[in-house]
Order: structure tokens, then C-alpha cells, then sequence
DNA sequence: CTGTTACATTCAGCTCTGTCGATGAAGGAG
DNA sequence: CTCCTTCATCGACAGAGCTGAATGTAACAG
């Protein structure tokens, strides 16, 4: 699929460069493209942090459900946790989300 | 699925509003999260409009494939399309590249 | 040590989605 | 009218992704 992706605009210039930002850009997106994931992200924006306890009971998910949503979060570079006893502390990378807007400026 | 997220914020008035907010916006976010739909929005914004031919020779998908893609994101109102003759010529809606951008914004 | 709490991971079922060949529809060209 | 070009739609298949029960892991209490 990638090298597909290898020609894509007017200007010659255009190569795999822009094939890997095209990936990159969609895996970024992809991670926001649940509603649960969403909600994820706006209440941590909203509250600053959260334990994962909470968001299972705001969601009304099963918790492996929820670990697997955060866990698509996380490795999209979006949120990022740190342990507090038992508990882990999500909370948002607020850098991601201003290079994800920044994709979509003209 | 959308009436699980009706409760998802500290604040008391978090409600279906929300969650009907959650659901509008993922579904934004998943026409963007394809590489090959990312790659159209990048050439439509480069080049300000592309036929469709174009498009299949860009991105070296089958026809069908591309205009499946084209139907996704025209549903999602991120681009529009007019005929010349046999032709389609699609284009972004500008407004609607702000109004996601907007959706990031702290 | 045992037990408990909080979370991650595994596994299996199910739905959704990307892909493309075949076909249909619409608009010129002759 | 017929033929050709351009694009949309249909149908089928394979792969990806959401979901949750069961299980594993880490940290703390006693």
C-alpha cells in the first residue's frame, strides 16, 4: 500500500517521503476515529488526568476494553500514564494534539 | 453504542449531547484515517481540483477502489464534486478541513 | 507468606472495511 | 442510432478492528 502512495502531487518533488507522512497522518487520525476514543480524549482534556477505574465506569465499557482503547491512544503518541501505587494516571501529550491540528492547516 | 458515552465528564451537564458530538466527531476523523484519503486531501489541496482518472493514475489504486474512497469522504463533507462533461471534478470544502481543525483545539 | 485491588494481555467471536472484477449509468463523438 | 469514455455501484473476499470473558501481572495491606 505505501509505495502506492509515491506520487501523488503536481509538483515533481512529491515522493515516499510524502507516502510515509501520508501513513503517519492516517494512523494519527485512525486513533481518533472511535467515539470511545474521543470521549477518552476529551475527558482528558477536560479533567487533566484520569485512573482507568473512572474512565470504565464513565464509558460504561469492560475494563479490557477500555486498556485496549488507551493502548491504541498510547502508541499513536496521544496520551501517555504513569503509575501511582496500583493506580495508572492517563493524561494527554498536548504536543500531538497541536501537530495533529497542524496537519490540517493549509 | 453512542447512549454508553452520555456521562463522560466531571462537569454534571456532560450528556447525549456529547456523546452525539463523540460519535459526529470520530466519524470526521475515520474518513481521515485511510492513507489513501489522506493522500487525495493532500493532492486536492495542492492542486485546488483533480478528476478522478487523475486520481486512479496518483494513487495506483483500481477505479472502484477510488471512487469508494471519494464516496467515504464526500459523505463526510470533506469534499465536494461537479461534472464537466464525462468528468467529475472533486475539490476540498475548506470549511469543513477548519471546522475538524477546530474539534483539536483546546 | 496470602489476599486484594487495579490494570494489562490473551483469546475468540463478530462486525466493519479496503480491495477489485463485473456491471450499470451518463455524457459526448461520429 | 452505436460506440467509447468516465465514473458509480454491486458483489464477494480477505484482513483489520471492536468487544468482553478469562487469565496474567504488579503493587500494596496485613
Amino acid at each position: 500500500m505505501k509505495e502506492h502512495l509515491t506520487k501523488v502531487c503536481c509538483r515533481p518533488g512529491a515522493t515516499p517521503q510524502e507516502a510515509d507522512d501520508f501513513l503517519e497522518h492516517a494512523q494519527r487520525f485512525k486513533a481518533l476515529s472511535e467515539p470511545a476514543r474521543v470521549a477518552i480524549v476529551n475527558r482528558l482534556a477536560s479533567c487533566g488526568e484520569s485512573r482507568v477505574c473512572e474512565l470504565v465506569e464513565v464509558l460504561a465499557l469492560a475494563q479490557p476494553t477500555v486498556s485496549h482503547h488507551l493502548r491504541i491512544l498510547r502508541e499513536a503518541g496521544l496520551i501517555e500514564c504513569e503509575r501511582h501505587g496500583t493506580c495508572m494516571h492517563y493524561r494527554l501529550v498536548p504536543a500531538a494534539i497541536d501537530e495533529l491540528r497542524a496537519t490540517l492547516a493549509p
